[in-house]
DNA sequence: AAAAGAGAATGATCTATTTCATTCTCTTTT
DNA sequence: AAAAGAGAATGAAATAGATCATTCTCTTTT
């Protein structure tokens, strides 16, 4: 499932990561001393909601999928984690516990850290402390975007939403949504997955977009941010 | 609306708060030179959501609402901020907009800290980051709760949830539920002001509880506890 | 004291969305 | 090549909860 393993060619570009540029040498080391890299591959879990969590994640490479999960196996899709972000930050500093799930949408490069080498790098390097603040931050803007969207719009206004979420990733990720199938969209929405097949069709019938084979080619972004404002 | 004063007398108060431990004399000094203390009266607003942010508050005294705003007047309750908490630190990084809105549910004595006083100090007191990345912790936690609350439950678990949050508040403020209308918990329920009624009445109906005058008094907890889990 | 207004209570109706049941269309397995 | 299985599509039925309309009960205003 996993494949563990560690040379100082793959260290030399964890360095380069923008978000350790501030740690001095003797810093490096200690995350250098107290990591592991891992292999993920698609599907795999990388967290579970509620499991204890001694190490933080970073993903060098892959996409992953952040998730909250309920009872009766119903799930509710935050983000894409994409390279260059952390995974499970919150639990180095409150409660030892992941606050959600995420799992491998394609193949994943990921360090674990252990929770101290971050902690004690915080400690002493305020600049650091103030890149993982932000890291906070983002998450919490996220956390109160989905709110939001969940409480306050219905389904056409958060399917738009979602849509217009994943259309931004593709400029990066051209087969993104080749990777996610209907329940993921649903999942996104917080809508049925039924709702969304039958949503997406009358989108494709008022030429917001094009259902192609597993690809969805948006027509009319103006239109659908329309949708996502007023419902 | 509010009143704006300053004495050193009212100074040595908030040095006494726990969060403010770690900090230098020069720290200390620093951000008494970038503080006003504000009393706000019931019903005033100390942060609109989507307002220009240039500002940190700390609650010393007093009851604040912290909610989400919609479309159409609608709001949703995400919890009571106590004395000892800050309100928009968010702000404080990434963009310097509230996230939120807050209300002060009694009168209420705060301090007004600049950003950038915060922010100086987290770059050299890693100790002190520690203990605000702690309150993102928080912050963060909370939210994913609700987020889970308000899709995978319905009515009568998220309005058992916000009894039960409600009740755990009464220890140190007994008259909290006096505080607050059938609204107020319909948002934090996230349900409408009628369905929170009829509920209520169900409830008591069923003795859960007790609807006495404006005050409502929790008679079986555990019972509530098992609602909140199954629905 | 009368009038007005806000919050609470209650029943009837309406609706957005889910759930269920079925078919279709691929891809994977045997 | 046939069989099996997963995901997608689609219509009909069910339902949780909102909305609407009205009454009731206080408190506040005049």
């Amino acid at each position: 499932m996993k494949t563990i393993y560690e040379t100082d060619q793959e260290f030399i570009c964890d360095i380069q990561s923008p978000c350790f540029q501030t740690l001095s040498l003797e810093e490096v080391e200690l995350i250098r001393a107290s990591k592991t890299q891992v292999q993920f591959r698609k599907g795999d879990s990388l967290t579970k909601q509620g499991a204890f969590a001694s190490y933080v994640l970073f993903v060098m490479k892959g996409l992953v999928k952040q998730y909250v999960e309920g009872d009766n196996n119903r799930s509710f899709n935050l983000k894409i984690i994409q390279p260059g972000e952390f995974i499970g930050l919150a639990s180095v500093f409150s409660k030892n516990i992941f606050n959600y799930s995420a799992v491998a949408v394609t193949e994943c490069q990921v360090f674990l850290i252990e929770k101290d080498a971050i902690r004690g790098i915080i400690k002493n390097n305020g600049l650091f402390g103030l890149s993982i603040i932000n890291r906070y931050c983002e998450q919490n803007t996220l956390l109160f975007n989905v709110l939001q969207n969940l409480h306050f719009k219905q389904m056409n206004g958060r399917l738009a939403d979602t849509l217009l979420y994943i259309e931004s990733l593709k400029k990066t990720f051209p087969d993104i949504f080749m990777l996610l199938q209907r329940k993921d969209l649903a999942d996104f929405a917080g809508i049925s997955v039924e709702s969304t097949v039958k949503l997406l069709k009358v989108f494709e019938k008022d030429q917001l977009l094009v259902l192609q084979e597993k690809d969805i080619l948006i027509k009319d972004i103006s239109k659908l941010e329309q949708i996502s404002k007023n419902g």
